[in-house]
DNA sequence: TTATATGCAAAGCTTTTGCGCTGGC
DNA sequence: GCCAGCGCAAAAGCTTTGCATATAA
């Protein structure tokens, strides 16, 4: 059994196939696919499955907060099963790759920041989009 | 004559009534409307105006880097003249309410993790999301 | 059994686009 | 006068929904 799986049986969810197959393909993805991508990597799985589904499935998944919806500026929504520690991603702006990062010091500062303006954090994203640098950029000769 | 307008002569673009307006609707919006609102504005002002003009007008100062827009998780886009200083957004989850804020020192975070990951910040996008903090609130007794 | 989930197709929303007309420069 | 911009309406892309059928509990 997946590890989101497992989850949506804690949540109460009841478990359909299609449900199952939805919550296998986000549990095995190491990426972050929209929602075209899900459908068809659950297709393969199973064909008799269809797209409203996969709609209505990560949007029940997200509310029961077991699923992450990112925008990454793509005009499409992205997902990205809820993982075991928070992290915050860079875009590559030239391949689309998505690098996670976590840094410690950059969550204190949000909920800070928060704080000082008289609210208590409830959701945060960040994300940084760059360019590779290569030995030849400008940037790199400030490593 | 608007910031923005000023900002689209020194841009070389050519000004068209249209634009002009739409120019000043966003220079004087103190907010970060939609589409939407900015057409209806405009159309007060001026009802010789199409929502397409405005949708063309917004991707053009868009690319010329004079307005920036962002994305709240409502759907669809909002929009700001881009401000003398960066800032980021805090947006209170109960009442839609944007609270522009500034920190010196996540910025710098921003740039040295982006380069520690070997990329150059050609951009990013911080935005918080919280509750306003009243004294009974557990997350007072913090302060 | 009974409420809930699914498939299909239609519709909704935001945003883009083709085309003939208008208007800056 | 010419090329870019405009209005209009149609269409495109992503997402939601109505309805009849199927299925989990």
């Amino acid at each position: 059994m997946t590890h989101l799986e497992r989850l949506c049986i804690e949540k109460g969810l009841k478990m359909t196939d299609q449900r199952r197959i939805i919550a296998r393909v986000l549990s095995e993805a190491d990426d972050h696919p929209d929602v075209e991508s899900v459908f068809q990597r659950a297709s393969q799985i199973d064909p008799r499955i269809s797209l409203a589904t996969v709609y209505r499935t990560v949007r029940l998944f997200q509310e029961a907060d077991i699923l992450a919806k990112h925008d990454f500026g793509d005009g499409r929504s992205r997902y990205e099963s809820v993982p075991l520690e928070h992290h915050d991603h860079l875009i590559d702006v030239e391949s689309g790759k998505v690098v996670e990062f976590f840094d410690e010091e950059i969550e204190k500062l949000k909920e800070a920041i928060a704080l000082k303006l008289g609210y208590a954090l409830v959701g945060h994203r960040l994300e940084l989009y760059g360019t590779p640098i290569k030995k030849s950029d400008k940037a790199y000769k400030k490593i």
